[in-house]
DNA sequence: CGATAGTTTGATATCCTTCAAAACCTGTGG
DNA sequence: CCACAGGTTTTGAAGGATATCAAACTATCG
């Protein structure tokens, strides 16, 4: 099943009509490998796309050559939606693993929200969501120790995982290296290494081949003090 | 003159038309002392928000009471345009200074969005604009000292301010406490204190009575290494 | 002119970084 | 099936940036 229409489906009900609209969304798919660009800093931005299979990420790389990662997008998320509108990305759009990509031209889009209310409503709802996870990363990195900023991105991305049906149980893929993690959370790879160990030691998580298990997810939403309201899953309630 | 036109001009050329009907949105205003909030966490939006006069600023209190602020609005600036679509605010939203605010019901968004096509490409600027402010926050509290931090901070906030034409010469109001800032850049009062007292030294700003003043613009753009393309100002090149 | 919020100061503690090396994977080619 | 290469993880020691705490000072406003 598609994940966007899983995803949509979360907030809204979508018609057969919506749902075929969508499927047709992904007709012009691409394999690609990981570590490619989707997009980059500078570049004009002419297609949406929409990431089907596998992780991509949002990062900017400063002069000096740090990088920062700010979003990570899972199967069924959306580049911005109307990011056509701007003359230049202000950031780049990389690919963690292999991954399938629907790329979607304007018009497309440009249609169906024009001709479908609630899909349109639905496609807003989701870039709200997107700038809720943003906001909250900036909780995360502005207020709270290595420890739980770690844990608490985890919680999120357990939770974004299952919304589209990719949470197997407690264990969800993960192609993330120690490097990215830091990047992203504003941490060395040496110092989010040791909290991992620490993780790990007290039974928190377990990591194995790229995918991360979480043998207690209460715990580890208590722990966090996780508040999964930024993530607006109307519907199905997680807690 | 109305900051949303003048801001929203600064994207494209609005008509005669354009101009009255975002002057029409304004004509449900309202003043409020600082520290009032607008809407609260929890809270159902249905009301759009548009700041006329002061400045006002999304935050979120964590349960261990700690603050993290996400977000400064200047005059011009919309609170999301399609907030009313969530059923609850995932953060608040508040007043820095005293204020004139526009309040906004949602039946005139949507009016405006489906029948001035230009208007709604407009606003999806701006929205895509706000989000890109987001993650460079997230860059700046992720990867710069807190010396170039609070730097980088200003330097953004003078260019927004000068783009609705609050910015006089090298100064513009700034009406933060150095706790204030703090929580929206991950750090203590203290530390923003000393560092505040250091770029002072150095000749970078100077600050009185809520004023911020920057003698030498371009030597702060240069020392934060300054990229200003996430604003998205297309067409007032600023450097 | 006093009350209150905001700023400044100093001393000390700690979290996280830095650097550098070793150990460990994983995939690839022989 | 082994060996090697490159990326990733792990380890240790030492340094630095920022936090914490508590008190004094200074604006600002009614």
């Amino acid at each position: 099943m598609n994940p966007l229409i899983r995803k949509l489906g979360s907030f809204t009900d979508l018609s057969d009509e919506d749902r075929e609209l969508i499927e047709c969304l992904s007709d012009n798919v691409t394999g690609h490998r990981a570590g490619r660009d989707l997009i980059r800093e500078g570049e004009r931005p002419e297609l949406v796309f929409l990431l089907l299979e596998g992780w991509a990420y949002r990062y900017k790389v400063l002069p000096d050559g740090q990088r920062q990662i700010m979003a990570f997008l899972l199967p069924g998320d959306l580049c911005d939606v109307h990011i056509f509108i701007l003359e230049a990305m202000d950031h780049s759009l990389g690919l963690l693993s292999d991954a399938k990509v629907a790329a979607i031209p304007k018009q497309r889009i440009l249609e169906i929200t024009e001709r479908r209310p609630n899909l349109a409503r639905a496609l807003w709802w989701s870039t709200l969501v997107d700038e809720a996870v943003l906001r909250e990363w900036l909780v995360n990195i502005g207020r709270r120790d290595a420890y739980y900023r770690i844990a608490h991105l985890f919680a999120e991305l357990y939770l974004r995982m299952d919304m589209v049906g990719l949470a197997d149980g407690q264990s969800f893929d993960l192609p993330l290296t120690q490097e990215a993690l830091g990047d992203t959370l504003g941490l060395t790879a040496v110092h989010v290494n040791r909290m991992l160990q620490r993780m790990r030691e007290e039974g928190l998580i377990r990591m194995s081949r790229g995918a991360l298990h979480i043998p207690d997810v209460d715990r580890l939403m208590r722990e966090t003090q996780f508040d999964s309201n930024y993530l607006h899953l109307n519907r199905r309630l997680h807690r």
